[in-house]
DNA sequence: TCATTAAATTAACCTCGGTTAATTATCTTT
DNA sequence: AAAGATAATTAACCGAGGTTAATTTAATGA
């Protein structure tokens, strides 16, 4: 049950001094494309939603290897789970992949709203419950699909991120390396 | 922030009237070693807690081949997230490695109880943040690891696990057939 | 204890994906 | 339009892991 749909955290369904108080911390910040947002490895408290553009969540290995997470776009929310729960360092780095709009928020904030209204307090578990299933379902495809079967069902599912990454991007996120992904392709 | 450790749905920390209706919703059931308690594709609007024991929940493919999602063990919660979210069938078994006593409530009477107290809700979100970090976890560990690494790395976090399962499992649930596994453990 | 089954190991063969490097295509930018 | 940089493709080689099947080891039961 999905009591409202966030298009930034001004539209959050809360008083009107509180609204001030999101105002107030809420920072909206351009990024240019390539632009790392935040390094893999600094603590990052903060909490962020796209307006506009797409990003990328990636690790770097020891070996100078990158894997991507996840890409964000328009209208997504995301932040380091890890960092917010345990203080620690990022583990991944966030770069975009577009020139970016973004609203920034101490995460500190939010869960001072979040214990403050039920409707916050549900839309957080409705969060973390799809962020567990989509997590959930990328298990299952790493155990039960071959690459090439990732690959079909991510060009399928969203075709539209197709078109705005690089094909490497996308190999990246496929756990396979970019000539992998080129003759995976090409593959009669 | 942890509010209360679960050792079992009765000792939620709500009033004594709810309580007796969480007593008369609870079932406490025991199966043996290789039963399943719940088969892929059934719709699974149950939540579990685990008295003792060791079950996998497991996904079964098209072509006939196990993947392993996950084990769990004594004092651990467990359901299929999908199907609370969705209403459809599971997408995999949950079946027994050892002789088990369990914790069974509708996920229902859970929802209401989670809607009325503020700390069950802390719970509840709490539950899900862990479930997602485990998740991203795993992620990680499929990008950026090889199987070799993701063996050792289970072996040091889970020692007494390996001792409980046979090594066929392990490697299901690392992603690789068991002779590879057996490969990789004899390998200088 | 022996017999039977299940689990783990080993071997031989093959495919897929990693690696390095060269080549071609595609974008940018002036 | 030409030049330089970036992205994608292709080739050759290698190693990790899948597959089938045989063998050894361990566990279970009558």
């Amino acid at each position: 049950m999905k009591i409202f749909s966030l298009s930034g955290f001004e539209k959050f369904p809360i008083s009107v001094s509180d609204n001030v108080l999101v105002k107030q911390s809420v920072k909206v910040l351009r990024f240019n494309k390539n632009d790392t947002i935040t390094h893999q490895g600094e603590v990052c408290s903060d909490i962020y939603f796209m307006r506009t553009g797409l990003v990328k969540l990636s690790y770097s290995t020891l070996e100078g290897k990158e894997f991507i997470k996840s890409f964000i776009r328009d209208g997504e929310m995301f932040g380091s789970l890890y960092s917010h729960l345990t203080g620690g360092g990022s583990t991944f780095s966030i770069v975009a992949l577009e020139d970016i709009e973004v609203e920034v928020m101490p995460f500190s904030i939010l869960q001072g709203l979040i214990e403050k209204y039920p409707a916050l307090q549900q839309f957080a578990l409705s969060f973390f419950q799809q962020l567990a299933l989509k997590k959930e379902i990328r298990e299952y495809e790493f155990l039960c699909l071959s690459a090439q079967e990732r690959y079909e069902k991510f060009c399928q599912k969203n075709p539209e991120i197709v078109e705005r990454i690089k094909q490497a991007d996308l190999a990246l996120y496929l756990g396979v390396t970019p000539i992998a992904l080129s003759r995976m392709k090409h593959r009669q």
